[in-house]
DNA sequence: GTCTATAGTCGGATAGAC
DNA sequence: GTCTATCCGACTATAGAC
């Protein structure tokens, strides 16, 4: 802790203010003090707020592939060759019940502030979010939803479910406030990490037997 | 359109630039200058900056009231004398099929930028768009959800529940760039959200046919 | 690589004319 | 109610010392 490369210190120090005010609101300044180095080793490591914000963007997108890779590389290994519609549901169950942790935890908050951000207003630095780390998880997801069906379910309709799936966990990030003030929280700690993670597989399960068992689409 | 006043204007530019660059990101100038007014005029109507900022917020409550009323005026009274599951299990459908046009509907984009930025840093505005639109919306849900289980979830998890499912509109809101790359759609339009709808109206099914019959929870 | 100093722009608030 | 003029602070960028 005590020896973090200048580079690495104002990354996280961007990141945390990009996220909270935008890459117009937050300020050079501001960064660089939180940093502890003057606003113009920005200008020598990255060429100007732009350059700190699209390197910022690259950074946690990287990240994020750290901490969402065990899961996916657990699903990769169990559909090397292809899935059942149990196994696949099985894998479906892991993916979810890793990802609430990961989503909900407090370390990933600035990440999430970040890529929303980014989300209501894509700049360039969508591209490097989504293609670092979204994508594959988005297109695993679905294809283990199409397995399940039995391949009933289209390619774009499985897309879509993929995504009210993953809607499920976000609401915990992105509408924590209200999370808070409906159930009566004052955090989200590891107790309700288990009550969300239940809550949760259990919409999977009532999903899954319905795909499974053919229901109308 | 022609003979709005000062007043409105200025909320409906506040409403668009608070969402898009934060209360301290926007400028009052920029905000003034969409309304056609001078600068000055927020002073006179609003006392300032973060005047403006509370009345966008209560602004906003109301007119989600306002959209949101039909739908749940309908419920109201269907939930007048205690419904049965079947009845509840309508009244989930008829709200959800309602939210999804309202949730992704252009005329919401700025409310939703508005809501969004303020969960993720909660100010006093917070309490006045939770009390003004979403409080009873949740407990309604979680009411139905509950008394589709027959009373077997508890009041917590039926809460849990209805996050969960508001989840699933959600992300087509605040994931937009990512439901654009995922599903290869160039806009959100009207045949989009009838999949989007058909989609979750799907999921809804899976659950409340879980939630009847007595899943484990 | 790291820091200081400075130039030029734009921000919010306010006083006071009409 | 509406507008102009002005104050002062904060911002980004950059030149140049070490």
């Amino acid at each position: 802790m005590a020896d973090v490369p200048t580079r690495l210190r104002l990354l996280n120090a961007a990141i945390d203010h990009f996220g909270r005010l935008g890459l117009h609101g937050a300020s050079t300044r501001a960064i660089a003090r939180e940093a502890d180095t003057p606003m113009s080793s920005i200008t020598y490591h990255f060429g100007g707020k732009e350059g700190l914000y699209l390197a910022a963007a690259d950074h946690i997108a990287s990240e994020i592939a750290n901490r969402a890779g065990p899961a996916l590389e657990q699903v990769r290994a169990m559909c090397a060759e292809p899935p059942t519609p149990a196994v696949a549901r099985n894998a479906l169950h892991l993916v979810f019940a890793h990802m609430v942790g990961v989503i909900v935890s407090p370390e990933t908050a600035a990440f999430a502030r970040f890529i929303l951000r980014e989300q209501a207003d894509p700049t360039e630095a969508f591209t490097h979010l989504y293609s670092g780390a979204m994508r594959e998880l988005l297109a695993r997801l679905a294809a283990l939803l199409r397995t399940i069906s039995h391949d009933r379910l289209g390619e774009q309709d499985s897309r879509l479910k993929a995504l009210t799936l993953m809607g499920q966990l976000l609401v915990f990030r992105v509408a924590r406030a209200a999370v808070l003030a409906t159930t009566g929280w004052r955090e989200v700690g590891a107790a309700e990490v288990d009550e969300i993670r239940r809550s949760i597989a259990d919409n999977l399960e009532a999903i899954c037997d319905r795909l499974e068992a053919g229901g109308q689409r």
